[in-house]
Parts: structure tokens; C-alpha cells; sequence
DNA sequence: CGTGTTATTGAAGTGTATCAAATTGCGTGG
DNA sequence: CCACGCAATTTGATACACTTCAATAACACG
């Protein structure tokens, strides 16, 4: 299990100018503070499993957490990533559906949970903070349904090519796996590794064990074809 | 062009009952009719492109509108469908971002256009109609996450059963051609019908030139490996 | 220092796309 | 109402990108 500790106050929270929820201020910053709990999850560990009833949504304070979705025969699919400052199973906050992914610890996290009653109430008294989610929400569509086109219709080294580049532009000091690029990108392990292969071979990468190093960020860009 | 019509009243509008936006009573839902444009679309028609800035939404009054999302290479896909009582473009009131997907109407339509501020203003004067929207943004996104994962991870069979399945139990009127159902399912044209013409042999599905029936609808289901 | 995950390589099979060409069916205008 | 034209449908042949399975090597972790 995670681990609790001590609370922290989002007053001091690193994370917090980055969080849409805890760059309140003020009485409106204290109830959240007072209504979190802190956690703490090791690579690997997991926050909340699919079909687990939603009841709140977790901020992340430091590492890196990933949705992941299953189907029957062992496939993976991994639907997003948050790091700092982000925050997952929002949408649960406006459906009574159950989570559609799971969430893991994809390197040591620190989290923080806020019960979904706290927000409402937060929303009530501050109309404009929908406004917000509703500007989030919107963002994080508009990426799946790019995500969801680019996948299906560009073969995987387009795929794996702009996995690469999301994962390395959006969480600079992070090493993926090939198996999370593989997950990511909607393709295999061994799929990735000799399309990584090619890539170092044109001059694009370079390998140095489990460490991707992007050499030519642009000509990526261009395979990847990311024109938007 | 489209054409404009005389303007009807919301009030009057059959399609009030379902909508979102129309269901507003009063004084609100006069705004909203002063403000609107009413206008008709002939089959393959485009509300707009995608790139085109966005200044508001359409509500579909009758006929059924697609989402088309195109890539350099004359691949198209089908992000999603409307029909009367839907909205598209609802998502740009929230961002400045311009159309993502072109909109084109699938069979002869009839669609409000309703200007962005006139919408801002009432969610100004109604904050509750922000939460509409919030889980309407949220339904939307949960089933575009599953078609992500539906799409990367299952053959083709899979995904065109389950396209049968949702452009029937979704559009029951509607005949959508096998074009269509492949731009749907995120494959071509010709797997379509030789998996259509499979399906027929297994006597889940009939055809009928170009109507299909569906004839095995519980076992179509458990192709598709619906079960959430 | 073992043990399990991650990475790598090879061989084989196949699902699907692609291309091409013929046919059917529908809507439109004469 | 019929004929024309174009789009939708169909079928076949071919190619190959990718998955799958299997077995080994390298690495991280306790």
C-alpha cells in the first residue's frame, strides 16, 4: 500500500503554480488543505485500479503517474501521463461512471487526494473555477483526439517517432522504457527497439544502454509528421 | 453554400427535448433565439473546416453531421458523429484554438449556428449550465479514450463489428456506407466488405445491396468485445 | 549475489493495406 | 420516366509491415 505521511501545507506545495486547483488562494486554498491526504507510491504502485468507483482526484505533487488502459489479453494501452502539477480523474468529478484506466506510479509520487465533495463545493462558491475545468477538459480532448486519428492512420515508426518526442518534451528527465514507448505509441516492444535501432543507424537517436538521447529533433519532427 | 432559412422558434424546434443548450426555458432561451442562425446542409456538405477559426457552436436540428479528421495523404477519419439535439464545436467556446476536424453532413441537415458570446453571456448569468457542459465534455471524452484503446488494440473484425453496432444502435434510421464505416473503424474501404461479407456467412449480419441488417445483435456484441 | 524485469535478436506467419479493374446502384437532369 | 454519369461496391492478386513466439543477454533491485 501507499504510504501516508505528514501533512504538507499546498501553501508550500512545489508544485502548486503549476496545479489549476491549488493556485487558489487564500479561505478557498485552506479547505482544500485541510481535506487532502497525502500519499506516497513507489514505481509501480498503483493509485487507483479501472472500475474503482471515483470519489476525488489526485493532484500530483512530484513524479510521474500514468493512465493505463487493459483489455483482456494482456494488452496495454497507455491513455496519458501526468507529471507535477497535474491532476488526474477530474472527469470523475462530473460522472457518477467508474475510473476507464488505471493509474500507476510510473517513478516514486508523491500525490495528494482531494475528496470530490470539497471541489463541488469549491465550484459552487467559485463559478469561474468550472470555467477552468472546462478549459482543461478541453485541452486534454483535443490531444485525444488527435492522439486517437495520428494512431490510426500513420504507421508505427510515425508513431514511435512522436512518442519520443511527447515523452522526452513533456518530462525532460524522465527515462522511459521501450515497453512504455511500445504502450504509448500503440505498438510492441520488439516493434520499438528495431524501429529504435533505425533510428540511431540514420543518426536521428543514440543509444547508450536504456538511455534515448534525441540528436536531430528536427528531421523527428518531420517523420513523426507533426505539422500542426 | 448552405442556405439560410426563415428562423423558427427554439420553442417550436423538435429537437429541443435532447438538446443541451435548448432545453434552457424563458428568457434565456430567447437570447439564444435571437441570436442563433438557422441553416440547411445538403449531403457531403461542410459546416466548416478544420483550421477554420472558431467563433461558435452548431446545434443539428435534423440530419446527422461527422467530424472528419483528414491527413496529408487522403486518409480520413471519422472522430465523430451528430445527430438532431447534438452540438459540435462546443469545445472551441473554451479554447481559442481553431477546428481540429472538418464538419460535414452525412445526410441532408438542418443546423442552429449559435454565436460563442451569446452562449459566454449565459453561462455568465446560469453557472450551472457550465456544469451541463462540463459532463457533457466529460461523457465525450471517456468515449473517445475507449475508442483510443478499441482502436490500437483490436483487428479489424473487432472494431468494424463494433462500428455496425454503434452507427446502428446510435443512428437507427440512418443507412451509413461501407466508406463510412471504415472511416469509423479506422481501416479501409475493402477489409470493410470482405469482413462484412464474413460476418454474412456467419449469419450475424445480412445485405441487402447496400442495407445491413443487423440479425445477430448479442453475438455481434461479443465480437466486438463489448463489455463494459 | 541471485532473481526478475527489461532489452535484444531471429525466424516465421499473417492480417491488412494497396492497387487495379469490373460491376452495381443511385441520383440528376433531360 | 428513362438514360446517363458518377459514386459506391465488389473481387482478385500482391506485398509487406507488424505481431507473435522463443530464446538469450544485460541490467536493476533487494
Amino acid at each position: 500500500m501507499a504510504s501516508e505521511s505528514i501533512k504538507g501545507k499546498c501553501e508550500d506545495c512545489g508544485s502548486r503554480s503549476q496545479s489549476l486547483l491549488c493556485s487558489l488562494k487564500g479561505e478557498d486554498l485552506r479547505l482544500i488543505d485541510d481535506a487532502k491526504f497525502h500519499q506516497q507510491f513507489k514505481t509501480g504502485q498503483s493509485l487507483f485500479y479501472a472500475g474503482n468507483p471515483a470519489s476525488g482526484i489526485y493532484c500530483i505533487v512530484s513524479g510521474t503517474v500514468k493512465l493505463e488502459i487493459h483489455d483482456g489479453e494482456g494488452k496495454t494501452q497507455i491513455a496519458q501521463v501526468y507529471s507535477a502539477g497535474g491532476m488526474i480523474g477530474y472527469r470523475a468529478l462530473f460522472t457518477e461512471e467508474p475510473y476507464l484506466s488505471s493509474a500507476i506510479a510510473s517513478e516514486p509520487s508523491e500525490v495528494c487526494y482531494i475528496p470530490k465533495n470539497t471541489i463541488m463545493d469549491l465550484i459552487q462558491k467559485k463559478p469561474d473555477l468550472a470555467m477552468k475545468f472546462l478549459i482543461q477538459l478541453s485541452e486534454d480532448f483535443r490531444m485525444m483526439e488527435t492522439r486517437l486519428h495520428r494512431i490510426s492512420s500513420n504507421p508505427a515508426p510515425e508513431r514511435i517517432a512522436e512518442a519520443l518526442l511527447f515523452l522526452r518534451e513533456n518530462f525532460e528527465d524522465k527515462n522511459w522504457t521501450r515497453k512504455e514507448i511500445a504502450e504509448w505509441a500503440g505498438t510492441t516492444t520488439e516493434t520499438v527497439i528495431r524501429t529504435l535501432a533505425q533510428f540511431e543507424e540514420e543518426g536521428l537517436i543514440e543509444q547508450k544502454g536504456r538511455i534515448i538521447s534525441i540528436l536531430k529533433r528536427d528531421v523527428l519532427f518531420k517523420r513523426a509528421k507533426i505539422s500542426i
